[in-house]
DNA sequence: CCCTGATTCGC
DNA sequence: GCGAATCAGG
């Protein structure tokens, strides 16, 4: 069966396309492939993301004759390239950088109580052999990032914060009020968003 | 080889 | 609509 596409999956699919993932990470977090995920972010119209390749138009085989011979080709001449650079995607947090803001927030703040202690099932739920040989390692290693809580689901103007393990039965998001321009309400966005400063008098607590 | 995303096309 | 297969650049 096809992947069952709900709200909250497309909801963490665009949060975590928008916060720079690669395909093939969110795929992993969403249980999908990395197909799928590019798949369905084209479907869903979003995909303004820095691709390697460039794959030139195959779609339309060479035309006709007449077609080529078309004004297709102004005497412009110039190559109307298109920007540069489509500007900084994220909203900026304090804290871009490469890696998910998820896991960096989970490894800096561990949150003594609410982390579970790592459920590192995932196997059973998953295809047998979908995943080869590194995914149980990373997916032990998201699973234990991965942070508990009540859950409250809720499709629009809802917290993304992931509770649970993606994929599986009792799976959800925060659902709480969102900060502004922000995918994680104030409360998980201090966890999404920390701050990289190690000097931080709070550091680490 | 690994990674990445892009596109096609059978389902 | 979905996503594996395939493609293609780094």
């Amino acid at each position: 069966m096809a992947m069952e596409w709900t709200e909250e999956t497309i909801a963490r699919l665009r949060d975590l396309w928008q916060q720079g993932l690669s395909t093939a990470e969110i795929g992993r977090q969403l249980s999908v492939t990395k197909n799928a995920v590019v798949g369905k972010a084209h479907r869903l119209g979003l995909k303004p993301r820095p691709s390697p390749i460039r794959r030139a138009a195959k779609a339309t085989p060479p035309a006709d004759a007449a077609t080529q011979a078309a004004p297709v080709a102004p005497p412009a001449a110039v190559a109307p390239k298109k920007e540069a650079a489509p500007a900084p995607v994220v909203a900026a947090p304090p804290a871009p950088e490469k890696e998910p803001a998820l896991v960096k927030a989970a490894v800096a703040a561990p949150e003594p109580k609410a982390v579970t202690p790592a459920p590192a099932a995932e196997p059973a739920a998953e295809a047998p052999a979908a995943r080869p040989a590194r995914a149980p390692a990373r997916a032990a290693a998201r699973a234990a990032l991965r942070p508990v809580s009540e859950p409250r689901r809720r499709s629009s103007q809802s917290c993304c914060w992931p509770l649970g393990d993606p994929g599986t039965p009792g799976f959800h998001f925060c659902g709480a009020t969102p900060l502004p321009g922000k995918p994680y309400c104030a409360e998980h966005a201090q966890l999404a968003y920390v701050k990289l400063r190690s000097d931080r008098r709070d550091n680490v607590a």
